[in-house]
DNA sequence: ACTTTCGTACGAAAATATTCCTAACTTTGT
DNA sequence: ACAAAGTTAGGAATATTTTCGTACGAAAGT
């Protein structure tokens, strides 16, 4: 065994990653300046420069790459949508639900997050799953 | 209005701070002792006063309340189960399904999490809902 | 050509969260 | 009575995350 780690972990995104992620991920490939708007929309004010210092770290950590060619720098997501909202969600149930999917559910259902639209894609889903 | 602060806002526990009220929870009130000893059983190692120094700033924060009558203070939660899973469930959804449960569920029965057992609790819970 | 705007790099500050050392007091065991 | 072990208080050190100021170069507008 050669490398100093062979263990390859999920990276786990701060609060302000995670922002930055699904950006890229809802819209593609994006510059600093693009991300930094949609933030600024739809989350909170915050300095561009704060936002490129940000995405540079993201760099670093190998949770996006960058297309330096030209000036503009366009940054692209490595970290996979799927991959890592199941990793997170993973983690949730874990630490909040003991590991239980079906108590996770229990909390949705007493939630008004779950409308009755919901309710019915969810157990057609269920239905699905099981002819499948 | 006479409050400095009028609105109630749900407290936000960070990560060390949920493990200590997932003990709390799941055992009723207890001493630093029992809490520090639960998280080294399950957690990881951490010192005796590193918890307490915790137990003492989520008492000032009002997570948690104490009763000192007796040297070995006992710690009882404050922020309630459900409402706090709830609240956080909540805020995940939001923040990583663009609040959509439908969608949480589809992530979730793609992951070996969901085991037959639990669809099946599933599917019952949400018959139960039907008929009530 | 010049000015203004927009971009990156870099370091440092600020904010937050976590850990633990030390001191002082209490209880327990001998 | 004394030593050992357990307890809280408080502050400080450390670690992590987030924010932003400053410098400087490139591009665009006039």
């Amino acid at each position: 065994m050669n490398d100093k780690k062979s263990k390859i972990v999920q990276p786990e995104p701060t609060k302000s990653e995670l922002e930055i992620l699904q950006v890229i991920w809802q819209y593609g490939p994006s510059t600093v300046r693009f991300v930094n708007d949609t933030l600024n929309e739809r989350k909170r004010i915050v300095q561009y420069t704060s936002t490129l210092k940000l995405m540079q770290i993201m760099a670093e950590k190998k949770m996006l790459k960058r297309d330096e060619t030209n000036m503009k720098h366009i940054y692209i997501a490595i970290l996979e949508e799927q991959k890592t909202k199941s990793f997170l969600l993973d983690k949730f149930v874990d630490s909040m639900f003991n590991g239980s999917a079906s108590s996770l559910m229990m909390q949705l259902l007493g939630n008004k997050k779950a409308s009755q639209e919901e309710l019915k894609e969810i157990k057609e889903m269920l239905n699905k799953l099981d002819k499948g």
